[in-house]
DNA sequence: CGCTCTATTGACTTCGTTCAACAAGCGTGG
DNA sequence: CCACGCTTGTTGAACGAAGTCAATAGAGCG
């Protein structure tokens, strides 16, 4: 408990689940925390392992994804740094975890012992309004995800999903566009369709200017017109 | 704060995220809550409504659904006696429902003011984690949804679920069948589909006496060859 | 009895998937 | 440095699942 190396705790630090703990308790963390490196395409955990540790992206991308019976990929959510993931077993002792992280890129994160973030949280109540608000917040995106799947099209979903990563990838907004390391796979796994009906909609798009494209690289040039797209106002 | 009334006691007594909450808490709870009825077709609230009460659902039966841009209702959940919704303002000072929540029978329901249960939650922080329970169920079961729309066809859906409702309306399984008080319209909110197609899949397992159907009415006779419809591994 | 709401079914269309062939980018090792 | 191979991306053609539209049939209620 004695581990106060600065650099964790300021990870820690810029973690939103915590944005109001004292900074007491970011020690604390810090104290508890280990890191664990992963490198690219490897996982942080699968589906159905033990939820025992909780996880904070310190550096890197990952995903977070499900793997149906027929070995599709369904990708739930990116994550970049400072966000908290694989909390499940620090609710649910003994619990599994649902979906699986993989890392998109050479990654590190800080591990948390489920058990004694628990036990941290039972003895510093305050702290479960950081992760209330998280869960809440992930309910909503779900359920908004969820909608969008069951009542629009695909293009309008691709769409979508290429506005939601711009603004929360958060990429500068240079002149020229922002600029998107994703693949059509990897599109096709966030928005449930196949990576050729996403190839043939970014051509399309490409031709029209809207966007351009490259190897696992996608720049948006005209984000308003994707947000007509999205809309479902295209002519 | 000293509205006692033991009938609402039992009620929250019955409601999970309190499992282990103290007697002492239950009639704090008890004397904050109002009873409200809606009849059959009304709403507790509207996506969109400032979330300044929580609910629990004493009788009657509801659903938690939201409305797309072009009309499409999508059907989030169906709730039955003794569940919570509509927590979200609890947790979220200022929030607004992100679904609505619509009677499907003459109901009523217990309603909470959101400041006063998040006073409660504070003073009571154990509380907290009954709560966390219920979001982390939750979050499970619509990222399994999510994969499922993403993934399977339509047929496989419908199948999963009647399976499902049945599981957690949790009818007795009386010989000759578990009843289901749903129409097309309904199945077809749950799935992301059409009532059209959910009326041929039910005549095509009707035919094959997999179910009987009626008006807003379906009986599973053998779940089991639903169950393999679900899996996909129908001939 | 007649109205309304729910359900059925056929015909047709559309969207998206699947399959296959091919092109282009990128890294590696000879 | 170039050739090779692997991965990623493109595009056409054919197919199939599901949506749309429309006509009709029952069920239940006042």
């Amino acid at each position: 408990m004695d581990n106060h190396d600065p650099e964790i705790v300021e990870i820690i630090r810029h973690v939103a689940v915590l944005h109001d703990a004292a900074d007491e308790d970011l020690q604390t963390i810090a104290g508890m925390s280990i890191r664990r490196a992963v490198e690219d395409g490897g996982y942080f955990f699968l589906q159905g392992d033990k939820a025992e540790y909780l996880y904070i992206l310190a550096s890197g991308r990952a995903k977070l994804c499900m793997i149906s019976a027929d070995g599709q990929q369904v990708n739930l959510r990116t994550l970049i740094p400072n966000q908290l993931f694989g909390a499940l077993g620090a609710i649910q002792p003994g619990a599994v975890y649902p979906a699986c992280a993989q890392a998109l890129q050479d990654s590190t994160a800080l591990a948390i012992a489920s058990a004694d973030f628990r036990n941290l949280v039972t003895k510093r109540p305050h702290l479960s309004f950081g992760l209330m608000e998280l869960m809440t917040g992930y309910i909503q995106e779900m359920q908004e995800r969820y909608r969008e799947l069951a009542t629009e099209r695909v293009e309008q979903r691709v769409a979508r999903a290429l506005l939601r990563l711009a603004a929360q990838s958060g990429q500068k907004i240079e002149r020229g566009g922002i600029t998107l390391p994703f693949s059509r796979q990897d599109l096709a796994e966030m928005t449930g369709t196949t990576l050729y009906t996403v190839s043939r909609y970014l051509s399309r798009w490409e031709k029209k200017g809207m966007i351009t494209t490259g190897r696992e690289l996608i720049t948006l040039i005209e984000p308003h017109a994707l947000v007509r797209v999205a809309d479902d106002l295209a002519k």
